[in-house]
DNA sequence: CGGCGAACTTACAGCGCTGTAAAAATGAGT
DNA sequence: ACTCATTTTTACAGCGCTGTAAGTTCGCCG
């Protein structure tokens, strides 16, 4: 039984292969007895459609490629979810491209030295810049995703990280907290997320009337929670006694999490910990976290708005968009002064 | 700039499409002084292969597909990433499908209503039974991942989930714990997943000498951590007074750990506690995780040696195999008797 | 210097489908 | 019955690339 093509089922059914494809696709203008003259046929020979054919005659694949740094990250991995159930809802398929937030891989993907592969591309760089990011060939539509600085020529869907961090801070003075740290400033530079995420900190404070305490922004590695965990251990061992702390992402709290337990700090009677992306681990964890929620159904639209604009033939400047978010409270900060 | 083609190499370089095609492939039988010519035309004109050509040409895409219940949830997540880096390693991509645990998604993922889009599928299905798989029309390669009882007829890569459960039964035993819970059979039934494990915990309890007793296995809800604390507390609160839980997976064990600690209970002092895929979570919890973790690795290995077979060609018997496992021992169930 | 096998290159014929534009069929109106 | 406007169907020409098999060219031996 090899292969059934489009004009196999022709033959059978005794009309054109153009027909065909139109009843394939549903097109209005076929006669009702054509139409099941064809199916029968379709059936019979239990025909399907082959998109290697269709991508080419029609020049897309109706798949668009989600870049980003790791799936093993639960946050990313939530965000694949929710961009996949979107673009499902629109016709497209995803492809998974993760970076490993290596700039060598984040080149690959903007160079894309194959085309036809996808329609556009989600993009959530770590490490290029946003000058590279200008110069990219524009074969294939690109939105970026993230913190990342995007260059006015293309569009790019995030969420205020600024106004996010602020409100946090807010959230944790307005619940007595005075000491509040950040964890955690990568060395030797910070990431451009944690960068906004401090800024958000600091104005934050200074709102608050909060002093800005340098010694209270905890600086290592955030790669993950055990490193984070580290980070946060030196700077408590080397004295740091803050009474809340602002981590810059879940997996960073779960680290804090643990190193203030092993130091017999209660969270969050003695220190109250703030996460950030609100992953769905964030619940369900003893004590549960207060995160910064991201509103995924929000993002992961808009940013398939902007690429299929773009699909389409859209050539204008880009179009940089900010999502909602807002802050879960959950047991580890909570709304109450620590009791 | 419209598409550069190869034909349009060809020109330029003066030579058949068919030498750019070889020059393109490294094809090894190309005269020096002509794939240098071709290289040239091809950076002058910037030419890069189109897919879709060569998708419909070769009848291949070297795309696979990934599918499985739910990206969301971290094991899944993992799994799919150790699977790209594999894939990606021998030249595909992955595409992913997430079925929602949902029947109806696992039959069209079967069905493949569009034939062409991947080379083969790698599936975890949760709910189609070995009959409906066996019968699914070999269109396109497919290889089993997971519990489900596969069909004589395709390929199937798993662990070996009782001798597993077994073993940490074994483990809990040898370290001093006598009342051994389950967490837990889903009800109605228990999944193939929790049915397996289910046997290998009772031939674990009946190999340590230990009495099996029903009351011990929770029944209930275990779809995320906070079903499984549901499950776990209501059983608690019922009177149950476990040392030791096995849960059925990482996520449950989260739960369960916040169920007991609700309840003062201490983890390990009072009740050890052992999960399963070990997930990276698992190792950064307070307290860390004792877990069953697979041998991510070998199964993304042979899972696609298999598909790729397939791929080739080969078109016998399924090939039913069993990859390794190991009990990853942490502070939720101490090899040392609790303190 | 002719002859030969190996090294290199090419012509050809699609892969399976769709967009376009034009042809054929239909039906309403007169 | 014959227009004319619509509806329905079709012919055609690729989309961009590759496998096959059949050339060419080359170096080298006798």
């Amino acid at each position: 039984m090899p292969n059934v093509r489009l004009s196999d089922v022709a033959k059978l059914a005794g009309v054109s292969p153009k027909t065909v494809s139109n009843v394939v696709h549903g097109y209005v203008h076929v006669r009702e007895s054509t139409r099941t003259k064809v199916q029968n046929a379709i059936d019979e020979l239990g025909y399907r459609p082959n998109m290697r054919g269709r991508n080419l005659a029609t020049g897309r694949t109706r798949m668009i490629a989600l870049a980003f740094p790791d799936l093993r990250i639960p946050y990313f991995a939530e965000l694949a979810h929710v961009i996949a159930e979107e673009a499902s809802a629109r016709g497209y398929r995803l492809l998974l491209e993760e970076s490993g937030s290596t700039i060598e891989v984040e080149r690959a993907i903007l160079s894309a030295e194959e085309a036809g592969i996808v329609d556009g591309v989600l993009f959530q760089p770590s490490y290029l810049t946003s000058t590279e990011i200008a110069q990219h060939r524009r074969d294939v539509p690109v939105v970026l995703l993230g913190e990342s600085i995007a260059p006015l020529s293309v569009d790019h869907v995030r969420i205020d990280n600024i106004a996010a961090a602020a409100q946090v801070v807010g959230h944790l003075a307005a619940s007595g907290r005075r000491r509040i740290a950040f964890l955690c400033a990568e060395v030797p530079a910070p990431s451009e997320t944690s960068k906004q995420r401090l800024i958000g900190y600091q104005q934050g404070l200074e709102a608050c009337g909060l002093p800005v305490d340098p010694s209270l922004v905890v600086t290592g590695s955030v790669a993950d929670a055990d490193a984070a965990c580290a980070s946060l251990a030196a700077a408590l061992d080397a004295g740091m006694a803050p009474d809340a702390v602002l981590c810059r992402d879940d997996l960073a709290a779960l680290g804090a999490l643990r190193a203030l337990s092993e130091r017999g700090l209660r969270v969050p009677a003695d220190v109250a910990i703030t996460g950030w992306d609100d992953i769905t681990l964030a619940s369900s964890m003893h004590p549960s976290l207060t995160s910064v929620r991201a509103d995924g159904a929000q993002l992961a639209r808009r940013a398939l708005d902007l690429l299929l604009e773009r699909i389409d033939g859209y050539d204008g400047l880009g179009r940089h968009e900010i999502v909602g978010h807002s802050l879960v409270v959950r047991e580890s900060a909570p709304a109450a002064p620590a009791g």
